[in-house]
DNA sequence: TATGAATGAGTGTTCATTCAT
DNA sequence: TATGAATGAACACTCATTCAT
């Protein structure tokens, strides 16, 4: 670990990468701190115990995730674009940091409960603009809830396989067909 | 637990139901002897390890599964009558024992990379079926795997949200709304 | 420590023996565990935890020796007969069990306020005594609380210099010569 | 904590106070000096370690309490006198910094076997003043030893009555009382 | 000088696993 | 065979102490 970030940016990278790679009972304390070039004491001076760093590095990826979804829905006009924009919002954020993708998708089956009920979470944002969409006619009806499930499920076991190495290649490049395919889902659900 | 069935499988019950709610790491061998009412040392004349136990769970219901899918393809004749005989086979087997889909579902994070290559697995059926479909000219060109990655996110996400409460009513009932959602996206991604 | 009792015994006779010697703060469960010759894990199959553990050991011996002045209450006639056999049995308890004093001792100041007030203790006993003997005529009106005081005063006190080295010999020599001072106290302080 | 006074005292003050609520393992550097209003770091500017700050707070109290009671045989003549004196100085102690007190209570059982033997304790005094009264035929032959640990007792039993809350009001009150009690019980512990 | 971040040894506790009964 | 007591390595966490700033 490079020593001219900040103990704490090496402690939140180290800590996704591991959470990432082992899941957060696979990593302990010693672990992270090995890994970012600090003592274990010095972790409990950022976060007060391992389960907060975990629900502090997935709570606020996953809700500034969901912030930049709502910002994609004010920017682009009309539910295609929006579709559009979110899906590949998604797959630049699998290129960017894979591991943060990963941590994400691990962290949720114990962390996802806790999120309250008043924090938009992409999950929020996408079940809105779909109900926008059918509320404005540019979509058939349709249950937003089981939408939102068919466009999440395409993208994100899309990424899954590409960690499992059954994909190869920049997961932008496919941002299109996937934005089709969701398209083409929810209209079916719709049908 | 009930005494009228064997030791073995109130032990597998009990773990797969314990599992799927607090994940692998937590839930104790204790846990697991106490909910199945034997001894912990009992629990190791059947496994020699608490990762075998869960290993040979996993395994054993996610071949089982890719098993069921294969007969599948063997049965029904044309892609689309196969692809909605496996979403719906999804559906019943998420209604009829919700914990065991939601153990596999978990436990894939963990145990999917010790499936050995000559083992069949669900996706392995989803994509030779995708894969015949192609060569049989029954669907434009597209990359089975990344059709199988659409068809498997439509299906497991709509189950998660299921899971989470964002859908209620039992699965199948959803099923040929899958289908049809998962054969508009396939197409889409070959367009 | 010798095998050949129970591994609870070893561990509780270890446990008073440490406590008194050196205080709950410093002692550790690793020290306890050595010196009764068990393993770490192995305190835990009796005591959910170190605290429980010092707790147990402390309520018990306290509510015991409580029980064991009201029984004394009941057998003895007239309070000079009560506070002899009170004293002595203190001297006793000394003599028998130097440790386990000192321990009671010790521990007073962390545990008594847990002990619940439907409790007998040793000083609800004294304090009983005293009442009774006001009530009956035997001594002259006194603040049984404040009496009380004075008797476990120059009992424990004297027991407390006898660890510290200041006082010799078996303390059951000095138990007529503490009746008569803890007696000649109370009616001084009724006077 | 007021800035008014000095960071020593702040510190000293604080140290005393958390010392008698929670014993001295129980009560961290950071405790104290959150409570004192300084850093850590600043502690250590003064003392070089915490046990090195709760020896010189219990020692200098310890032995300047020696100090004023051997001022108070100076002062005094005759043994009832100087026995008055040093009971009505206990209360006083007590009433006026009742923590300070607790804290040489609790601490005694660590810190007592530390103080050298040059030292003039309370203990001294009160042993060198029965001592002398002997001498002086101002008593009967009582071992000085065993008549202080009877008018130790009697007046610290009080004390710790008063801080469990079974006696109240202050201490001072009580002080003829204790006195002839004190005196009583070593007349009788004589006979 | 005063601060507070950093250290690292130590703590209580858990738990997969073993094994005598 | 089945039990559950025992083990011991690992864990998350605390805290007295140090030291760069």
């Amino acid at each position: 670990m490079p020593r001219s970030i900040g103990a704490k940016e090496r402690v939140e990278k180290a800590a996704v990468e591991l959470f990432a790679a082992r899941g957060l009972d696979g990593v302990s304390i010693g672990d992270i701190a090995g890994a970012a070039g600090v003592s274990q004491g010095a972790l409990y001076r950022h976060y007060p115990s391992k389960e907060d760093l975990a629900w502090s590095l997935f709570s606020s990826a996953y809700v500034r995730t969901g912030g930049e979804l709502d910002e994609i829905r004010r920017r682009e006009r009309g539910f295609p674009a929006q579709l559009a924009a979110m899906v590949a919002h998604f797959c630049a954020l699998y290129d960017r940091d894979p591991a943060l993708f990963r941590f994400m998708l691990i962290a949720q089956h114990g962390l996802l409960p806790r999120i309250r009920a008043d924090q938009r979470t992409p999950v929020d944002a996408v079940v809105d603009a779909v109900a926008e969409a059918v509320r404005n006619g540019e979509t058939a009806a349709v249950d937003p809830q089981a939408a939102a499930a068919a466009i999440f499920g395409i993208v994100l076991q899309t990424a899954l396989f590409h960690i499992y190495g059954r994909l190869s290649g920049p997961l932008a490049a496919r941002a299109p067909g996937l934005t089709c395919a969701a398209f083409a889902a929810v209209n079916a659900l719709a049908g």
